[in-house]
DNA sequence: GCAATATTGAGAATTCAATATCAGTAATAG
DNA sequence: CTATTACTGATATTGAATTCTCAATATTGC
């Protein structure tokens, strides 16, 4: 009688359904809790770590931060790390031929980018804050 | 009477001068006990803390990982992670107009590039192992 | 329904990096 | 040389993210 389809796994998938960025396991569980009053973190835990291993959500690692998580993306993306409001944002990717300069003899799987500044949304509020 | 000069302090500095990756505290340890024996954790930490503060090491970052340190360079370059041996490498920045992609709204400051695969080193080692 | 058992919530327990503590050691000013 | 006190090593402690535990609950096959 394997996996059982339960209220808050539902809570769980739905946010990374309604979201497109990357989210720590405390973000998913406050948007989490707006369909599933009284949801625990460990089942977020649980969920997430679920949906990693079967590959509908992939884990997401920026330097110095807590693990995120986001959909599987089709599209390569990099990541932009507001350093106002703290949230991470998928940006499209331009990578183009970063890999060929890399030195003889190394071998790249994959790459990383990220931006760190102010997103369109911090930028436009403190506009409006300039006294 | 600030600021002593001891061996402990001078082998940490030696490493690093000897060096040029990102390394972890572990690493930095392993490495200045040739140097200076019986040296202590707590010590090297305390001497990477300083260095850092005064800007002769700058801390380093990658996804998942612990903090390394690597001196203040003086031209900027991105980072190799070889997931064999587990070494972080600096290799040349062709970042060229990376920031030019980012949407309308958006500033970046700084960003970070680092590429995951397999170093030269590692690469030759296991050609001489097919078998 | 009903039984079997996956799942859950709350909190304890773990992990790991990094810091604090403290008595003993050693650098340096005089 | 000597006193002052910065520094050190060993270890306890913190802090944080994540996992584990376990009794209670809820899903699903029959």
């Amino acid at each position: 009688m394997p996996a059982r389809q339960t209220s808050q796994k539902q809570a769980v998938e739905t946010v990374f359904q309604d979201t497109k960025r990357p989210l720590t396991v405390p973000e998913i569980h406050e948007l989490a809790l707006k369909s599933c009053e009284g949801l625990g973190v460990a089942t977020v835990y649980r969920a997430v770590n679920r949906l990693v291993k079967s590959g509908w959500l992939k884990e997401v690692n920026l330097p110095g931060q807590p693990s995120r998580f986001e959909r599987q993306a089709l599209d390569h993306h990099h990541h932009f790390h507001c350093t106002r409001c703290e949230r991470v944002l998928d940006i499209s990717a331009p990578c183009e031929n970063l890999s060929s300069y890399l030195p003889e003899g190394f071998t790249a799987t994959h790459h990383e980018v990220t931006f760190y500044g102010t997103c369109a949304r911090c930028e436009t509020a403190s506009e409006g804050n300039l006294s």
